[in-house]
DNA sequence: GCGGTGACTCTCG
DNA sequence: CCGAGAGCCACCG
């Protein structure tokens, strides 16, 4: 099998987990919130990871550009976010200022 | 050890 | 707004 989870990746997951209904982060963001500022790629390889049955929110990380960068599962990834309430704009892309999780920072808005 | 690759991101034009 | 280029890090043959 590839790669078993070692603990970084437990803590990216950790992350994602805690990224509540209805909201996004970007790859870049999880990355940073688990001690690991830049790490975006790694990020994506944590999730590829992900067993099909996981009850981690990955369908809540998008790119910084707030599009999906998931290859052949961009739909089923969209489907999810929208029962959720995250509104698409036209070709795909999400307004990250109003769906974007932050941790810890109070709404602004 | 090297080069290709990817669920990334930023800068430039 | 979009694409190209470069920087990035870890995996793989």
């Amino acid at each position: 099998m590839p790669s078993q989870p070692n603990e970084i990746d437990q803590r990216i997951w950790q992350v994602v987990a805690l990224i509540p209904r209805g909201k996004v982060a970007t790859y870049g963001d999880v990355a940073a919130q688990a001690g690991l500022p830049g790490a975006a790629r790694r990020v994506g390889r944590a999730l590829k990871g992900l067993p099909t049955d996981t009850r981690i929110p990955w369908h809540r990380v998008v790119n910084a550009a707030g599009r999906i960068s998931l290859p052949g599962g961009a739909g089923r990834q969209r489907e999810r976010l929208e029962a959720e309430g995250v509104e698409f704009h036209d070709s795909g892309r999400i307004n990250l200022k109003r769906f974007r999780h932050r941790p810890s920072g109070a709404d602004h808005h």
